[in-house]
DNA sequence: ATTATACATCAATATATCTTGATATATAAG
DNA sequence: CTTATATATCAAGATATATTGATGTATAAT
């Protein structure tokens, strides 16, 4: 119960469900992708990340200084179950800019 | 996205879990079976149940002054796929008793 | 008509979650 | 060693959600 209720519980807001959905569109992202890709401050996107991980979403692998997160795999049926429930809403993707690897 | 988000919000609470859970083992209950079985005040069981009947898992059924709660039939895969992972949980399902119908 | 039953909704309070700015840590560059 | 960059975490305030008791509505029984 309490497993389930933190997968839910990290898919119920708005910014989350859009970031993961960027994820799973573009594949590895780093925190300062979606930081300039959704123009939202660096606490707020590590604090959604970390959610999504615990609600095991994502995967984070680091590299040097940077923290690549990704989705994890292999993935469990639920839970790509909501990926693609959450790749059919059809929300707008926000380009993604490599501004901190430029 | 609003009504993604309303489905999940409505399952983002372990009451009704367990109520959406009683309820796809049982079928067809009233306010009243919730409520003793699961030794709530009836205010509280109405409100969780508007919840998940706008999440898009109940629907209801008014007879006489009996308000039947059942899972919404057709029901759409990614809700079904929901119940079925919350029958997996393994919770413990409190027996029915027909108290108000006695 | 009056009373009882089943359910819904409201208002107040309690609890949980989100956002922000500040601070901490760790790596790399100068 | 000092400074800059990338990320994580904390504390405070703002917002959302849950619980309760009170009240409202509709149906049925007396």
């Amino acid at each position: 119960m309490d497993i389930f209720l933190k997968t839910i519980g990290s898919i119920n807001d708005e910014t989350r469900i859009k970031i993961l959905n960027f994820i799973n569109q573009n594949g590895e992202v780093c925190v300062c992708d979606i930081e300039s890709a959704f123009n939202m401050i660096q606490s707020r996107v590590s604090r959604h990340l970390k959610i999504l991980k615990d609600g095991g979403f994502l995967k984070v692998e680091r590299r040097g200084r940077w923290a690549f997160y990704s989705i994890r795999t292999p993935l469990d049926n639920f839970r790509q179950s909501i990926l693609d429930e959450i790749a059919c809403l059809d929300l707008e993707l926000p380009n993604r800019d490599f501004k901190c690897r430029k």
